[in-house]
Formats: structure tokens, sequence, C-alpha cells
RNA sequence: GGCGACGUGGCCAAGUGGUUAAGGCAACGGUCUGCAAAACCGUUAUUCAUCGGUUCGACUCCGAUCGUCGCCUCCA
């Protein structure tokens, strides 16, 4: 198969054609979650990037496995377990089964493999012991180090230099180290923590080797993309690069990609700082697809900027589309000619035939899903003219094409997961979700239309209007059909 | 302090050496309507932070300046 995918490769800095170790078949491995609290949406993000970018791979016809992990030992889970009375094991579990209820609620496909942490210890320990061998990593009083000066490529993903970090550096000195810039790669055991068995005594593993380890598992010693947030370039994914290619003595990931934050008024939404929102916060006022779109209406590396006013935005845009599915869904339904001539304009029937053509080359460049999403827009702009065009016994062929084009669009938005849902019924969703906030009865305001339709037809507009802005007031918008009222939140 | 990213219309956001600088939201105008709403159609940047440079030609490349954000400590 053609390699046409070009992906900004964080070690290049660079643009690059996506060309797989083995043709056909992209090797991928992302670092997912430390499992020890609700996931917020910037974790929902990252979640959704990938998964639009293993969906649009195989769209593309590779066959792709996709390794994610589960970070489900560190300090912070067993400082969270001891404070709720509970075990690291059980806390982890139990935000695992939480990250699934997020994350299979927003749509996104679990990856071939899901490996956790502890489930791999072995494996880290047969690392470790192959980096002490080459000198590459040292024991010092129980914990085990990996000595970045043995390491010449160190520092090459995030453009730093040891010399350059030592002058800077914040770490606080600790005794055992080389070098304040080595890293642990086994903590020894403290009372009451969960520990292993190992050549250097009972402990746990350090954070960075478990995806060194799994990887290699799972992927082999070299593979095509390694991915993850900007933040994990420094010090985690250097550090993996340090310790697979120190011990394989071979390429790690040929290709990083690494998306940008979530911010709420553009700052990094974290922990640390407090001003994060959790995916089942945003859940309970937005539907998926509406947080999809909004995810995707910017190129993953730019930082995306959170707000009620950017979702409701999302909301309002997504809502356009369906608009136009449900309008071309009605067509099918339609009596048609077999003969004339075609009612669609030449240059709409341009616009629509080359929608997959615009929409590949967007995605190929660096998965562009902003650009895909205004491609969406146009196709759905052209569909809009082709089906107003249409007499009122359409020509056959017409239709056909219509409903072929958005059944297309239908095919190519699944890569972002949107538009999924059937529109009258998506659509009627979005109008039940406004409706929460109203103050009146159904009933009450049935009564006041059925007021108003007397006064209009007495044409007492003075007194129809009066209803009809009072209603407003309330927060209902009625709309005058051609022999009924109906009515909607506002 | 070191390293990196970014600065495009009211807001969001594509484009990235050369015909008219995508698209969304909002606003405004039109169709429709008793008037509206919804929907649909249309309009809205001689200009891409600023200043220099390279070039026949730059929003796009290079340099400087200003501003914003991030990493350097756990972090998606």
């Amino acid at each position: 198969m053609e390699n046409t995918i070009r992906i900004h490769n964080t070690l290049s800095g660079k643009k690059e054609l996506l060309i797989p170790i083995e043709p056909g078949h992209v090797k991928i491995y992302v670092c997912g979650i430390t499992s020890y609290d609700y996931c917020h949406i910037g974790h929902a993000r990252s979640t959704l990037v990938f998964d639009m970018v293993v969906k649009y791979l195989r769209h593309r016809g590779y066959n792709v496995t996709f390794v994610r992990n589960f970070t489900d030992i560190d300090d912070k889970i067993i400082a969270r377990a001891a404070e709720q009375h509970t075990t690291p094991h059980e806390l982890a579990e139990r935000f695992i089964k939480e990250f699934y209820t997020d994350m299979d609620g927003l749509g996104a496909d679990r990856p071939t493999f899901e490996p956790r942490a502890t489930e791999n210890v072995q494996e880290m320990i047969q690392l470790i012991a192959e980096l002490v061998e080459q000198g590459k990593a040292y024991p010092a009083g129980g914990d085990v180090y990996y000595a970045v000066e043995s390491f010449s490529g160190y520092g090459k993903l995030s453009g730093r230099n040891l010399e350059d970090m030592r002058a800077g550096a914040r770490i606080a000195v600790n005794e055992q180290k080389k070098n304040p810039l080595d890293f642990v790669l086994w903590k020894q055991t403290k009372p009451g923590e969960p520990s292993w068995e190992s050549p250097w005594g009972p402990g746990r593993p350090g954070w960075h080797i478990e995806c060194s380890a799994m990887s290699r598992k799972y992927l082999g010693e070299t593979f095509d993309i390694h991915g993850g947030g900007q933040d994990l370039i420094f010090p985690h994914h250097e550090n993996e690069i340090a310790q697979s290619e120190g011990a394989n003595h071979k390429p790690f990931a040929n290709m990083w990609i690494h998306h940008g934050f979530v911010t709420i008024k553009d700052e990094k939404m974290s922990k640390s700082l407090g001003n994060f929102l959790t995916i089942r916060d945003v859940r309970e006022h937005y539907d998926p697809e509406v947080l999809r779109f909004f995810v995707f209406s910017t190129q993953y590396r730019n930082p995306l900027d959170f707000s009620e006013t950017a979702l409701k935005e999302a909301s309002s845009g997504l809502e356009r589309l369906y608009h136009t599915a449900a309008d071309c869904d009605a067509l099918a339904s339609r009596p048609v000619s077999k003969t004339g001539k075609s009612a669609i304009n030449d240059k709409v029937w341009q616009r629509m035939k080359t929608l997959e053509n615009r929409f590949l080359e967007a995605m190929d460049n660096d998965f562009n899903t902003a650009q895909a999403q205004g491609i969406f827009f146009d196709t759905s702009k052209s569909l809009g003219k082709a089906l107003r065009s249409l007499p009122e016994t359409p020509l056959a062929s017409d239709v056909q094409k219509i409903g072929d084009c958005m059944d297309k669009m239908r095919k190519l938005a699944t890569v972002m997961g949107l538009l999924q849902e059937d529109p009258a019924i998506w659509l009627k969703a979005r109008e039940s979700e406004r409706a929460a906030g109203i103050k009146i009865s159904k009933e009450e305001i049935e009564t006041k239309i059925k007021e108003r339709l007397a006064a209009r037809i007495a044409k007492d507009w003075a007194k129809s209007d009066e209803i009809r802005d009072h209603l407003l007031h309330l927060g209902i918008v009625l709309k005058d059909n051609a022999n009924s009222t109906t009515w909607s939140p506002k």
C-alpha cells in the first residue's frame, strides 16, 4: 500500500511520512493514566486524539496494534489508598473501571492490549538487570538508578543537554545518585507498601521503566509510533528512550506524537492547579459527540481552551451538521421521477464529489481534524444547496447522489466519532437538554398556545404577540408551522 | 535562567512561498411569516503581533522585539 500520512515527529521537529516498519502494519504505544482518581477532560483529549489516530490509520487500510498501559502502582496511588483506607490494588482497579465507564461513554475503542504495570514487574526487573549488567544502571542502598551520563543520546527528544539541565536543576539532591539527573528504576520497599522480590532486594518499579518493558513485550524493541501528552516529553519519554535504547541498542520509537493540553482560561488544566473538570462533570451537560466535536475542532498539537461558551459553540456547529443529515434522510421518502435533467448545480456536485479526497488530504496532513471539520461544513452547505434546488418530484439519480454523499460524510465522520446517531433522535435530545431549566409545565405551555391560537384566528396580533413574548421570557420559543404551533426551549 | 510552542476578522480556527486568506460561532441582510422563531441562502480580514532582512514575490523562510502558554518537580 502507498504511504501518504505525514505526522509531526517530536524527535525531529518535522512532519515526516509514516512508513511502518512492517508494511501495512502500524505499531503504536501510548502512555495511559495513573489510576487513582476520576479522569478529567485532559485525559479525555488524550484518549480521543489517539482513538482518532488509530481509527484513521485503520480507515486508511492499516492493520494497527495499539498498546496503552495503566500505571497501577506509584506514590500517588499508595498515598491515596492510605487516605481512603484501602489497598493500592483495590484503588487502582476501581479507577480503571471508572476510566472505562468514561471512555467507553465517549465512544473510544479499546486498545489491542492494555497492560497493567503490576502485571509486568518481572519484565521490568529483567530490563533493569540488563541495564545494570551493561553498566548503564547502578544499585545504591536498595534502589537502582539509571546513569544518564552512560547514554550519549540523553536529551535528544526534549532538546536538552545534560549541562544545561544541571545548571538549572530544581531537583532535590539525592546523596545516592551519581548525577542529580539520574532517575530511579527500582525503589526499595518501605513498610506497608506493595513490593516485589528482585535481585536488589524487595521493592517496586520506578515510573518510567514500565513503558520500556511493556512496549518491548507487546511491540518489540523498535516500533512505529509512541504517543502521549506534551507534558510527558520530559522526563518520562526521554527516560524511556534512555532505558530502551540503552538496553536494546536499537532505535526505540520511530515517531513521537505529543498532543497539546486542555486549558482553562489559557492555563493548563491539572490536578496541582485544581482547575480541572472531570469527564463526568462535562457529561452531565453535554452529549459525548459534542465533546468529541469540540476536541477535534483544533489540531491535536495546539492547546484547547475549555469553556462553557466553546462547548455551546461546538454544540451549535454539530447541530448544523445533524440538520443536514436529517434533511437528507427525509429525502428518501419523497416520490421520484426516473427521467429528466439533473437539478443539481455542477459546481455543487463537484464539491460533493470531492468530499472524500479533501477529507483524506486534510487528515493525511498530521491528522488535521479542524480542517476536516471545515470540509464537513462545506459539504453540508453543498448538500443544502442541492436539496433546495430539487423540484417537487426530484430525479431518482439526484436523490441517489445526495444520499450517497451524506452516507460518505457519515462514514468519514466515524474517524472522529461524529454523526453516528440518528439525526432526528439526536436533535430531539438536544432540545430536551435545553428544556432542563424551564420553569413552566408542559400543560401550561399548551394552554397558552391554545389561547394564542384563538387570538390568531381572531387576528388579534397584539394578544398573540403578548403570549409569545411571555413564553419567550420563560425560555420557550414558539414556532408557527402551516397548521400547528410547536414550542422548544430557547 | 535553559529549552520549546504559539500570536490569523468580534470570538474559535484552517492555510504556510505566487490566481478570490477554508470553515464554525456570533452579528447583519434576504427567503419564509400577520409579525416572529426555526431552517435555508447571502454578507462581514487589501490583511495574517511589531520591526527589519532574504526573494521577482512572504501570512508562509531568516533575525530581532513585544506578548501568551508550556516543560525543566507528579501530570494527558
